[in-house]
DNA sequence: GCCCATGGTAAACGCCTGTTTACTCTGGTG
DNA sequence: CACCAGAGTAAACAGGCGTTTACCATGGGC
C-alpha cells in the first residue's frame, strides 16, 4: 500500500535508508563491499549500521529477505509473460529502472552462492515446473524425459549467461545502467530463440547414443544419472 | 617431455611446489585464499611466497598462464570429441583426475571475472567458430543467423550451469572430487542433448515475432542488436 | 526543571591481510 | 679456512575489516 513501493530515496527511516544503500552497493560491488562504504552511501556512520542491524551478516540477511520478497511478488505481475524460457522474467525485470538494482543484487547473491542462491533457484524451478507442464499440455512446449533437469538446465543457461556478462564487464558501475542489461539480454535473445525453436543438432545420433548409454531418466529430484 | 607433465607433488622446485599449491587452493576456495594458506599447503612460509613471486598478484598471473597453457594444449588432444556443444570439452577434462584442479581453477577465474575470464572465453569462442562452421557445412549443425552470438550463448549455457553448480555446492571441498563433477555434468547432459536435438518450443511464433521486431542480425562482433 | 530513553557518532580494538625487514642457515668456491 | 650468494624464515608493519566502547545530543514524560 506504499505509494512508491520500491527504492525511494527521500523520506525513509534510517533503517530503510541503510538497507536501500546496502542493496544498491551489494548489487554493484558484490558482498565484499565494506560496511563503511555502505554507511557512507546511506549518510550515516559505520557504527550506526551495526547498531541498527546487529551485524553485517544480519544486514545481508535483511537485504536478502527484502529483495527476495519483492522479486517473488513481482513475478506474479509479469507471469503473463512467462510463456518463454524459464528464467526469462529476470530479463524483463532488469529492463525496468526500479527493479534493476534488485536484479543486480540477485545475480550477486547467486554468484556468491550459499543458501540464498540455492533457495532462489529452487523457487524458480518450482515455479517453472508448473507453467512448463501447462505449455507441454497445450502443445506449445516439447516434452522432456526429465522435466526438472531440463528446467534447471534452461534456468542455468539464462542465469549463467547473465553471470558471465556480469563477471566479464570491466566497468563495475555498468551494472547499474540500462545499457548494460540491454546489451546482455539482446545478445542472448536471438540465439536462445533460435536454439529453442529450431534446435542445434540436425541428427539424433548423440542423443540416441546417450539414451542408450543411460538406461532410464532418473526419478530422484537431483537429475543425477548413474 | 616431462614424464609427469601436470601436477606431480614430489620432486619439484620450491617455485613449482608453491604454484601447484596455489592452483589447487585458488581452484578450491577462490582467489580470496590467503597467501599464508597457500604457503602452508606448499610447506613454506608466506614470506617465501612473496620472495619467490614478488607479490600475490604475480603469483596469480603465473598460475593463470600455467593453467591456460595446459588447457589450451589439452584441447588439441580432445579436439576429436569437439563434435558436441561448444564448451563441452571442459566437462570431458573435468572427468580426468589430473585435469580436475585446472578446470576448477578456470571456473574460479571465470567466476572472478576480469581479463583472464574474458580472454579465456574469447579463445573458446574463436575455437568454436571454426568447428561449428564445419558442422554446419557438413549438415550436422543447424545454421544460425548470428554464429558468434549463438556460440557465446551455448558456451555461456555450459559454463554458466557449471558455475551455478559450483556456487550452490555447500561443501567447498566437493569441487576436488570426481563425484561432484559427475553429478553436475550428468545433470546437464540429458537436457542439453534434448534441447539441442529436439528443440524446446514447438512453434515459431516467438522467434518469428522477434525476427520481425529486430530488422537484421548484427554484423558487428559483439552480437548487440539495436 | 530534571531525567532517562533513543539515535547517532568518533575513536579505539582485535583480527586478518599482503608485504617488508632483519636475520639464519647452508652449500659451493677461491 | 674464509667467505659470499642464495634460499628460507620469524617477526614486525601498515592498512582495511567488522565490531565495541564511551560518549554526546535531543526530545518527550514525570
Amino acid at each position: 500500500m506504499r505509494s512508491r513501493p520500491l527504492l525511494s530515496e527521500g523520506d525513509l527511516s534510517t533503517r530503510a535508508r541503510i538497507r536501500h544503500a546496502a542493496v544498491a552497493r551489494f548489487g554493484r560491488d558484490g558482498f565484499d563491499a565494506s560496511l563503511r562504504t555502505i554507511a557512507h552511501d546511506a549518510g550515516v556512520s559505520a557504527a550506526s549500521v551495526v547498531k541498527t542491524f546487529g551485524s553485517k551478516e544480519a544486514l545481508r540477511a535483511e537485504c536478502d529477505e527484502y529483495v527476495f520478497a519483492i522479486i517473488r511478488d513481482s513475478k506474479r505481475s509479469v507471469i503473463a509473460a512467462q510463456s518463454g524460457a524459464p528464467g526469462a522474467f529476470i530479463g524483463q525485470l532488469a529492463r525496468m529502472d526500479e527493479y534493476r538494482p534488485l536484479i543486480a543484487y540477485v545475480l550477486r547473491a547467486i554468484q556468491a552462492g550459499g543458501d540464498m542462491a540455492r533457495s532462489f533457484i529452487d523457487h524458480m524451478v518450482e515455479d517453472a515446473l508448473g507453467y512448463i507442464a501447462d505449455g507441454v499440455a497445450a502443445g506449445l512446449v516439447v516434452p522432456s524425459r526429465d522435466e526438472e533437469a531440463r528446467i534447471r538446465f534452461l534456468i542455468g543457461a539464462t542465469l549463467g549467461n547473465l553471470l558471465l556478462a556480469l563477471a566479464t564487464e570491466p566497468d563495475p558501475s555498468a551494472i547499474e545502467r540500462a545499457e548494460f542489461w540491454d546489451r546482455a539480454l539482446n545478445a542472448l535473445t536471438l540465439p536462445a530463440l533460435e536454439v529453442y525453436t529450431e534446435g542445434f543438432l540436425t541428427d539424433r545420433a548423440m542423443l540416441d547414443a546417450y539414451l542408450l548409454y543411460v538406461p532410464d531418466p532418473p526419478t530422484d529430484s537431483s537429475g543425477v544419472v548413474a
